[in-house]
DNA sequence: ATTATTAAACAGACTAGACGGTACAAATAT
DNA sequence: ATATTTGTACCGTCTAGTCTGTTTAATAAT
């Protein structure tokens, strides 16, 4: 048939996120993006139809790589079920030691996506939304067992206590950036360790 | 002299701030502010010389009154100076009262400004960051008179702990937005709180 | 093995409209 | 009367998107 167009699709993704975690998505010009990935418009268009097809494209590939990591940490926690209150803190380690290893600030296209909600569609800011809640149901799945167990020392709400996981991660994401200090995510996430420990031990 | 223009101007700040909360600053077009205040060209040159001066004095007059927001916390926890575990739990709480009052969900300037960095000047931007420590910097004094007295159940790093409170308002405000719940944010607070009280009780 | 065919992948000039910004006249209040 | 404030027509640039044509590589016929 013809060459391979995965490259430069990938390629169009890769360096637009890039741009909008600095540039947000309106602040992104498809020229912009022709400059940093050396493509041209012709190519641009080719693989995909409009600006915001591309905002599409660009937030469910983000989406199914959160969602991967997700998966990935509940594999690497498994051996720990029949301890659900290890489990869950190690599940929480694991993002931990992933955010001790970064040398710079990190974003997420959810929250950047969230700040201009305006400039996309619902099926599109509704990939945001599920995603978070994925998290949310995890993280709630975690919990419940370790309910079973462990008695909390204080009264709490589990889906709130099931947020904070994704809230301190958008929040440190927000922090780190503004304060251009890329050690504050692993930190703060400490502290939500540190959190269900008192709570459950 | 002429008709005051303070109206004028302070529309114009209302406006932009409203219209960032959902299309980003890029994502926002002098016609759209001209639309929402109904003023004309003419007006909006006369009081900010380009798009980015808009920028400047709307961060500037948000923190200006997010600073007002921290001192009057201050002040309004000031009888309880004596025992500095009560005030810093009043301290939050203060915020968690504040954030139960909301019926849409909120946003901050800070966090929209960090995810389109690139749009504003190192100046506008100082002031994003500026702000963030001078709330760092307060909950550092607080912990520390707590730490005078009380003995942490954990390890902690003061500086981390510190920051946890603008983290996770700014992590609340992202999730907030995005799952459209205008309660997270106090429900996230009062797990700040929940931590502080078994860190310290 | 060489060539012709075909569809995918790409190149780049072009367009219509939106954008930030300007010029200057008109209006307002003292 | 005069400085401040506002209205409006206008301009050059940037933007997303289109159009037409060219290149690439797998396939099929010679």
């Amino acid at each position: 048939m013809a060459r391979d167009g995965k490259p430069t699709r990938d390629k169009i993704l890769t360096e637009t996120k890039n741009l909008v975690f600095c540039n947000g998505f309106s602040g992104t010009s498809i020229d912009q993006i022709l400059d940093k990935t050396g493509i041209t418009k012709g190519a641009f268009f080719y693989h995909f139809k409009t600006k915001n097809a591309l905002a599409k494209a660009l937030i469910e590939t983000y989406a199914e790589e959160d969602m991967s990591h997700l998966e990935s940490a509940l594999q690497e926690t498994e051996s720990l079920k029949e301890t659900p209150l290890k489990r869950l803190l190690q599940f929480v380690q694991l993002f931990i030691d992933m955010m001790m290893t970064l040398k710079e600030p990190p974003s997420c296209l959810y929250a950047s996506y969230s700040y201009e909600s305006n400039q996309f569609d619902q099926e599109t800011m509704d990939i945001v939304s599920d995603s978070i809640l994925e998290w949310r149901n995890t993280f709630t799945e975690l919990l419940n067992k370790v309910l079973v167990e462990n008695t909390p020392k204080k009264d709490i709400d589990v889906q709130s206590l099931s947020d904070q996981f994704v809230v301190i991660f958008e929040g440190a994401f927000v922090v780190s950036k503004a304060l251009n200090d890329s050690d504050i995510t692993a930190k703060q996430l400490q502290h939500l360790k540190n959190y269900l420990e008192l709570l459950f031990d």
